[in-house]
DNA sequence: ACCTGAACACCGTTCAAGT
DNA sequence: ACCTGAACACCGTTCAAGT
C-alpha cells in the first residue's frame, strides 16, 4: 500500500527509473534499454513508465545525460597538458558507444540534439581551459575544434587503449608543438 | 506458377531482396530495413527471406556492401589533390549514417567487422594513391591515417556541406603543406 | 495524480508442414 | 530446394478503467 504521494515521492520514482535505465544502458547499450525491461525490473506495468518519461527516446536521452555527468566527474586539475587530455579521452572512450547512438538519434530527436550540443560545449570548454595557457589566443578555438573532431574519429575506430593512446599523442604533438 | 528453379533463378531472387534492402536502407536507414518489410514488399512470407539471408544483420551487411560499392563508383582520375579528396569526403558523407550503424554493429557481428575492414582498406588505398606523388614515403601512411580519422570525426558532426568543406580544407592545408 | 490490463501494430527468429 | 503459416518471445505506444 503506497504512502501519501508527495513531491518527494515523485522524484524518488523518477530516480528509480533513471537509475535502472542508466544501468541497462551502460551494460547492454541502447538495445538493452527498453521501457518494458525497466518496468519489469521495477515491478511496474509497462505503461506506468510513460507517466514519467513520454517515450523510450526521452528516457534514453535522460539516461545519457546522467551517464555522461557521472563519467566526467573529478577531472585532474593539475598535471601536464597531455595527461589531462588523455584523462578526458579515456573517459570519453568509456561512454563512446552510447555517445554514438546519441549522435545518430540527434538527427530526429530535438532533446537528443540538445544534450549533444550541451555535451559538446562542455567538452570544448574543458579543453579550452586546459590549452589556454599554452596556445596563442587566435589559434585556440581552431585547435580545440580540431582535437575534438580528431578524437571523435579516433574513438570510432575502437582501437585497443594502447594503440589509441599512441595515435592521440602523435596527433597532439603535431598540433601542439609549442607545448613541449 | 514459378518456372523450373535454376541457379540463375536463385541469384535473381537474392538480387531482388538485396535491391529492396538497399532502397529501404538508403531512404530510412537501419530502422526501416526489416525482414518483414522486405518480405511484404516482395510478396513473400517473412520466413522466406531467411532462405537467402540468415539474419537481419547479415542482410544489413550485404546491403551496406552494395550501397558502399555503388556510392564510390567513378571517382575523378584527375584534378588537384584537394578536389579529389573532397569528392571522396562528399561521397562518404552521403552514406555516413549507414556507415555509423555498421561501425556500431561491427563490435558484435563478424561479417559487419569484415566489411568495415574492407571498406577502410579501400578508403586508405585510394587516399594513398592520391597522396603518394606529393608526400614523402615515410610520412605517407601516417598522414593517410590521420586524414581518414579526422574525416570520420568530421562527418559525425553532420555539418552543412559548406561548413564541412571549410573545416576539411583547413585541416588538409595544415596536414599537407607541401602540396601547394 | 498515479497505475493497471488489455489492446494495437509492429519486430526477429524458428519450425513443422507442404510443393 | 524452396516457400508458407503459425507460433514464440519480444518490442513501443495508447487508452479506458480503476484508485
Amino acid at each position: 500500500m503506497p504512502r501519501k504521494r508527495t513531491e518527494l515521492d515523485r522524484d524518488e520514482k523518477v530516480e528509480q527509473i533513471l537509475e535502472r535505465a542508466v544501468e541497462l544502458l551502460s551494460h547492454g547499450g541502447y538495445e538493452e534499454l527498453s521501457i518494458n525491461r525497466v518496468a519489469r525490473d521495477l515491478g511496474l506495468a509497462r505503461a506506468a513508465v510513460y507517466w514519467y518519461f513520454p517515450s523510450r527516446d526521452e528516457l534514453f536521452t535522460a539516461a545519457c545525460a546522467r551517464l555522461f555527468a557521472d563519467t566526467f566527474t573529478g577531472p585532474p586539475a593539475h598535471g601536464s597538458v597531455i595527461s589531462r587530455i588523455r584523462w578526458g579521452v579515456e573517459r570519453f572512450a568509456a561512454i563512446y558507444d552510447v555517445y554514438a547512438v546519441l549522435l545518430q538519434r540527434a538527427s530526429g530527436e530535438p532533446t537528443a540534439a540538445e544534450l549533444l550540443q550541451a555535451f559538446d560545449q562542455s567538452v570544448c570548454r574543458r579543453l579550452t581551459a586546459i590549452l589556454a595557457p599554452h596556445v596563442p589566443a587566435d589559434q585556440l578555438d581552431g585547435i580545440v575544434e580540431t582535437i575534438v573532431v580528431f578524437t571523435e574519429g579516433l574513438l570510432g575506430r575502437r582501437l585497443p587503449p594502447a594503440e589509441r593512446d599512441r595515435r592521440l599523442i602523435t596527433a597532439l604533438n603535431a598540433l601542439l608543438p609549442s607545448t613541449r
